[in-house]
DNA sequence: CAATACACATACGCTGCGTATGTGAAATTT
DNA sequence: AAATTTCACATACGCAGCGTATGTGTATTG
């Protein structure tokens, strides 16, 4: 059976979660006070260090599950599109939309690349990165795209992306900049298409 | 005539801004100490307040420095292109090289938009990112490019490029993934292209 | 030459992280 | 089921590092 004890420590971590999500994208990874976000939790620094051996092991902790998040969304937004190109396209523009939101900028975007490292290291994102390959290569392979290597594609693919999501979180008018970041971003992946449609 | 005290001054600013850039680079922003860092341009955190406010004026000092270098280096690669288009490609080009940089990698990649906010609101970054546009908004004036909204265009090519420099200053073997890199980068830009060549 | 300004050093306090130690409730043992 | 052990978390301590307030010597000004 599930001992009490264990049903107790997942709580324990969801609630530290929850809060650093709270804490660190509002007032940012640095600026977060541990003494404060565990306080918000109902706890002490003691659990966190029990639980995530420090500041930037619950800093993984958050930057997994939202990534797993946006991954399932992702995985969603392809699975609605017609065609498998369609598809790639879809999931690109559900990345672009994702970045509107405050949490995901900062956390994802900016705070979280400066302290774990480079994104493309992180577990979750190449996943991500690797089933985007895969259908870059599928792609390749039933010669819709050129011949080109599908992990550099992938990844210029994404960061595309990420960057039109930067630019239109960083826009005084949001929703007014996303149609044009769309837009872009499909005539630029044309690019990888083997002939013009 | 430039005052004794305005020369010192200059001197001071630069010997800090070279010891950030260093402790910056291999440390990181947030494990830099600034006592160390004063110390070894031989001075104090008394210097480094008067001077610049404070960490973050500093770390926006040297951001701003290399930020200009990197703007010269691509001025310079688009100068030497024999089309308009063919300079366009090679500014990216010329991005993603630099990258292999850790300093740029660290301090411009990671730490900068961490501590100073998203790099598209950088000065330099405004301006670099101004003459893609107008490169762009050329392109299709003359009917080269697409008539997509030009700054989104820009904004794609150097997200994009940013991308794929992260991508090679994190790989094992950073010049072998170079070449693909940049072939991809080639050929996604072309989706911009009003027809194939 | 006296007076002032100012660039930088020195000194202090406070915040916040990490660790070592304590504690009470759940789990295990016999 | 009583004693013992385990362990999740709290409490307490020490230290590093930032920001500020204040001191000092040299360059500038009248």
């Amino acid at each position: 059976m599930a001992t009490k004890r264990a049903q107790k420590m997942e709580e324990t971590r969801a609630k530290l979660i929850r809060a650093a999500r709270e804490a660190f994208a509002t007032k940012g990874y640095a600026a977060a006070s541990m003494d404060e976000l565990t306080a918000e939790a109902g706890l002490t620094r003691g659990a966190l260090y029990h639980n995530f051996g420090g500041k930037q092991g619950l800093m993984q902790a958050v930057v997994d599950q939202i990534d797993q998040e946006m991954v399932e969304r992702m995985l969603a937004a392809q699975a609605r599109a017609a065609s498998r190109w369609e598809g790639l396209l879809e999931e690109g523009v559900a990345y672009i939309e994702m970045a509107l939101e405050p949490e995901v900028q900062r956390i994802m975007l900016l705070d979280g690349p400066a302290v774990l490292g480079d994104p493309s290291q992180w577990p979750n994102q190449n996943a991500c990165l690797l089933r985007t390959t895969q259908t870059i290569q599928a792609l390749i392979d039933e010669g819709t795209v050129k011949p080109v290597d599908a992990e550099a594609a992938a990844r210029l693919i994404n960061g595309a992306a990420l960057n039109a999501a930067l630019w239109i979180a960083a826009a005084e008018e949001p929703h007014a900049v996303l149609p044009k970041a769309v837009e872009a971003f499909r005539q630029l992946a044309t690019g990888l298409l083997k002939a013009e449609g």
